[in-house]
Parts: C-alpha cells; sequence; structure tokens
DNA sequence: TTCATAGTTAAGTGCAGAATGAACTATTGC
DNA sequence: GCAATAGTTCATTCTGCACTTAACTATGAA
C-alpha cells in the first residue's frame, strides 16, 4: 500500500498534473487542448500528463468528435484534493468582520450545499447566529426563525416533511460542518429558484451567477 | 491560491516527503532518525525534508533533550492524506466474503470511532445487517439488537441518554459513513475496556491490541 | 481532395531539486 | 574533560522525468 500511496502522491504532485487538476476542479469538463491553454504548456506534454492521470483512473475522457473531455473520474478525487487545497498555508488573518476565502469548489452533495460554498453558508449561519450549536446539533434560534421567513422560506411548512430537519453533516474536516437535511435543500432549492445559482448539464457542478455572486456577499459575506 | 496549492501538492508528492507522512500517519511523533531508517534514507536527506513540512507547517516538531519528535500538525494533514490514500487504484476485487484492508489509521474523533476503522467497522456492522441504512438514517435491526446484547452492550441504556442514538457521520466522503452517536462511544469504550484498543499519551492516536487484531477479524473481518 | 484542427506517440535533451560528502553544533553519559 | 549520539548546514554531484522536436493518426469543414 505504502509505495501505492507514494505513486499516487508524486502523480498529483507534479506541478503541471496539480494544476490540471486544480483546473478541473470546478466540475467541469475540460478538452485537450482547453487543460493545455489553462496550464501553459505544449499539447504533448498535456497529452503525456492526462494519459498517467487516466491510468491512474483520478480522471476519465469522454470522447465527442475529434475533442475528448477529461474531468474528474470520481468524487473521491475532488475530496482529496480539497483536502489538500486545505492544508495551505492560512494566510495572516485579514480583519474581524471577516469575508470568507473564494470559493472555488461548488458542487451538490445529494441535494444539499456542499463542498466550499456549504461550509462557507454554514459557518456565515452561525456567526450571524442564525443557527446555533447545540451539542452537536444546529437548531435555529428564534432571530433565526425571523431571517428564514424574511429570506423566504417556511420554516413550518419544512418542519412537516419526515426526513431530519436539520444536522450538521461532515465534510471531510469535523471542524467544517454544513448544514444538510430539508433546511440545505430549501436554501439551495431558493438559490436555484432565485438565480443565484445555475445547475450545468453533465456535471454535478453549479455555478454561481452575477446576481449570486453578489447576493452572497451580501447575506453570507461569502466571496465566489 | 493555485500556486499554493501546487507547492502543497508537490511538497506531499515528493517520493521520499510522501513516505515520512505515510509514516506518521498512525499519529505517532518519531525522531527524525527513526524516520531516516523507516523511509531508508541518510539523516542529512531527512533533515532537509522535514525542514520543508515543517516550513508548509505539515509538521510540528516538539524538542525532548537531544531528540526531536516530528508529527502532524493538525489532524487536517491525516485528513488530506487519507483521502489521498482513497484514490490509490483499487486491487481487482479479491473475494466475495471480503475481509477489509489493512488499517493503517486509527484515531478517535472526539469520543466515537473514526478514520479507517471506523469506516470499516461500520462497514461490516452494515453488512452483517447489524445496522441498516433507511434514509439516510442507521437503524438498528432487531438481529442487530441481539448481536448488540450478545457483544455486552445494554440498547436501553443508551436509548435513554439524550444525545442523538444512532446516526451516520460522515467522513471525508459520503461514500463511507461510520457511526456516531452514543453507540459509536458504547462500542469504543467496550473495546478500551476489553483491551482491544488502547488510547496512547501526548497523542490522539488509538493502538490495536494483539487480542483488539484477533476479535476484529473475528467480529468485523477487520484486517488491522 | 485538401486544409485545418484535435490529439497522440517516440526519441532525445535539459534541469530542478533530491541525494551525497564533509564539516559543523548540541545534548547525554562516563 | 572526552566520546558517542542526534541533528543540521552547505557545497557539490547526479538523475528522474518533464519538456521539446518531429512525425504521426483522426475528425471535420470547404
Amino acid at each position: 500500500m505504502e509505495d501505492q500511496f507514494i505513486k499516487t502522491a508524486s502523480l498529483i504532485g507534479d506541478p503541471t498534473r496539480a494544476s490540471i487538476l486544480w483546473t478541473l476542479m470546478d466540475g467541469r469538463a475540460f478538452t485537450a487542448t482547453e487543460l493545455a491553454v489553462s496550464v501553459n504548456t505544449s499539447p504533448q506534454n498535456i497529452s503525456m500528463h492526462l494519459g498517467k492521470l487516466l491510468d491512474a483512473d483520478l480522471l476519465c475522457v469522454e470522447k465527442q468528435g475529434r475533442h475528448k473531455y477529461y474531468r474528474f473520474s470520481n468524487k473521491e478525487v475532488a475530496y482529496a484534493l480539497e483536502a489538500m487545497a486545505s492544508l495551505v498555508p492560512k494566510p495572516v488573518v485579514a480583519s474581524k468582520n471577516k469575508t470568507y476565502p473564494p470559493i472555488k469548489f461548488c458542487r451538490t452533495c445529494y441535494d444539499h450545499l456542499a463542498g466550499k460554498i456549504g461550509v462557507a453558508l454554514t459557518d456565515s449561519l452561525l456567526e450571524q447566529k442564525i443557527i446555533v450549536n447545540q451539542n452537536n446539533t444546529f437548531e435555529i434560534s428564534s432571530d433565526g426563525e425571523k431571517w428564514f421567513s424574511d429570506f423566504g422560506i417556511n420554516l413550518e411548512e419544512a418542519q412537516k416533511q419526515k426526513r431530519i430537519f436539520l444536522k450538521p453533516c461532515l465534510d471531510w474536516s469535523e471542524r467544517r460542518n454544513h448544514i444538510a437535511g430539508s433546511i440545505g435543500t430549501l436554501l439551495f432549492n431558493k438559490m436555484l429558484k432565485e438565480d443565484w445559482l445555475r445547475k450545468t448539464e453533465n456535471s454535478r457542478a453549479i455555478t454561481v451567477t452575477g446576481k449570486g455572486e453578489k447576493e452572497l456577499l451580501k447575506y453570507f459575506k461569502i466571496v465566489v
């Protein structure tokens, strides 16, 4: 197992390949040429690197005419890369009234918000005391109830639904919970409806619209 | 951010450093010389590599006399490495009545079992139909109730406790739930009491005893 | 058919950075 | 004090593997 791990680590660790993976991290599929441009290297070189990533099953290809679309072959890859990204040295802390770091990854995890946006959103809800953490369970504060109704979400209706109303959902580090349950879904759907977010075809990725960018900053201090 | 990510990736990706990190993955702290032996290289070389890992804040040191003990500086590092380890190409599936792959990492996550052992344990409980997944909530089957009482765990008592009785707790990939809540704690404590597992000092890591090794194989088909 | 674009394969080169050698400091034990 | 062990620093060497040059196949458009 150890040498397997080392192989995988060196595979990811090459600067050019790391850059390829970084580019693919938004969930979309890219052609070889697009990647060559994005990574700033030659087509041959990209081809070589993509070959290695394919061999290791980190990527998969889909052929469309004379194009080949490369993307992550499974979500474990995205998770691993995010976990690695979380290791980059923290910048010296900026200000008290902080905005959250730019979001690169935006995925849907089942039907609740996952990825960085989910985490940042949860952090913000907690900080604004819209939800509070009580013995590792999230509860909606009385202020929060008002907030949700202002936001256009009917809590009574949500409460009726069978599934768990509000629960922390562990992302790849217990430090970073993001909300799940019907509240997560409601928030997510609301944002889709208001056109803050859009689903993309052929991918689990969602993109943030210009409107969403502004609103996410306004409501949650999230910098996309 | 991208070049930061690339730097971190290449840092981890060097074979020697990957091997160092792999060694440290069991949660213990190692001296420079121990690592040099384990990684099979010279003291100077280890020193150089450890220096780089320290700079990037992936490791931290503690000086004790003329020794220096190196370990992960935070659990994010362990998580990232585990996530990377999960990317190693799956071996061709062995047998139907499978045993789980060897466990390298064994940590306590708050007070429930985390890391590979937690995941493997949960997989096994699910496979033995001791617990069943119903709409993303774990429930104890009727067979399971008998199993727990045979195992020496009093379910009625657990149920009395306030905290959530049984819930999936997401590890770094939604494919890999491990159980949390009072059941997780009960199992964990039982294993400590029966001396299957032992806590180590100065570390969150727990070690599996010889007895534990046998019993984990017997009860859960987990190969430590 | 011809030209352009997309991508791959093979052989040879070059260099970043890992490993080595030698000389150093620091702590422990006698 | 001296010897032994633990670890570091710096200058030098060396090498794996990324990258290049060049020639190739495949699809699409005119």
